[in-house]
DNA sequence: GTCTATACAAAGATAGAC
DNA sequence: GTCTATCTTTGTATAGAC
């Protein structure tokens, strides 16, 4: 059934679900611990399947880690594909900020897990970064690039900004604990989200402003 | 003699080479792969010496992970301790930001390992980071608020500026992999350092100047 | 599809000789 | 201080009954 099969219907959901969960559980586990710092004593437990079970639907811890990487992606990637070249730069690109805060606020996990993947070098992600992401970030480059030619922007190279809006929202996901620690609060909070997108975008905005 | 006894001078010399070599292999590893995805082989094989051996040094994997990550904070905070106040404010942040960058550049172990146990929720330097990393930041708050007032700068919350400054020059240490798969280049490249201080700055400057 | 029992491997840590 | 040998634990994964 989970092979392949289009059996029943019913059985076919409720199997899809327990995948779902177990991805689900997956991708918060490991992006705290980490794909070595996950058992799978852990992960079964936090999906609600037994050991086996889980194996069942998964033949590997691995193929798991896997599986929720390729998930991830999609969130990850969304915003920069919704970037859009045909409004004013400085609302295009306020609007990007805003989206990202939001991506860090509703799922910290992927940024996490991303992060992660990132710090050990990509290993299962350098290929795609390499293919798919150098492309899209090249197609935006050329947007900015644009804008910087025809005086809209104040002349600042695209790839180094890009850099900039990444690391600025994401910091709020990932540093979270940080973050908390130093101020008392975090993204879930409404107020203190609000005021960090205004001033990442105040910061960031006035810094890209042309005069 | 590790534990103490001031005996001889040479041979205290020497176990306190082998021990700053085991630190210096376990920052190493630890911040590509986490505590977890250490093993004592590859530590050991990695300091040059053999596994018996490094836990005659340190105790255990977990009090060797421990101690590299006491050296850590004294490298992460250094940069903020050296924050001018006695400057003028564009010139003490931009020089704070160079800072940061050329400890991505020289260090981007220790800023990939802080990076991690952040996305842990920092286990280990939690109740250090609520204590003195809070007050640290709120005395070089303090600066930057009497700035705004004096009309120095632009209306910005300092904690906000604060993490946008981080977010940014630890990106180019932790996502090292990313920038590299986009850019072709990393820190370690000169050009490609000067470029980047300079469009972080330009962001992040024009983006707090007065007007 | 799900469970119990179990095989198998990896890795952390210790004992004791030298 | 350093080595060899070994114990022990933990965790991944499979076999086979139901």
């Amino acid at each position: 059934m989970v092979a392949g099969a289009m059996t029943s219907g019913r059985r076919a959901k409720a199997g899809a679900a327990k995948k779902a969960a177990i991805l689900r559980a997956g991708l918060d586990i490991f992006s705290r611990v980490g794909l070595h710092g996950a058992t799978l004593d852990r992960l079964a437990e936090k999906a609600g399947v037994s050991k086996t079970n889980l194996l069942y639907y998964f033949p590997s811890k691995e193929a798991l880690y896997i599986a929720v990487l390729q998930d991830l992606l999609d969130i990850w990637l969304a915003p920069l594909r919704a970037f859009r070249h045909d409004v004013e730069p400085l609302a295009a690109i306020g609007d990007y900020i805003s989206l990202k805060m939001a991506v860090s606020r509703d799922h910290p996990q992927a940024s996490r897990l991303f992060c992660l993947e990132m710090l050990q070098g990509a290993p299962l992600l350098k290929t795609l970064l390499e293919r798919d992401l150098r492309q899209l970030v090249e197609e935006k480059s050329a947007i900015i690039r644009g804008w910087v030619a025809e005086g809209k922007l104040a002349p600042r190279d695209p790839h180094h900004l890009i850099f900039t809006i990444w690391a600025t929202t994401q910091h709020y996901a990932d540093f979270s604990t940080q973050i908390e620690a130093v101020c008392g609060q975090t993204l879930q909070d409404d107020t203190f989200f609000h005021q960090a997108v205004e001033n990442v975008q105040r910061i960031i905005l006035e810094g890209i402003r042309p005069r």
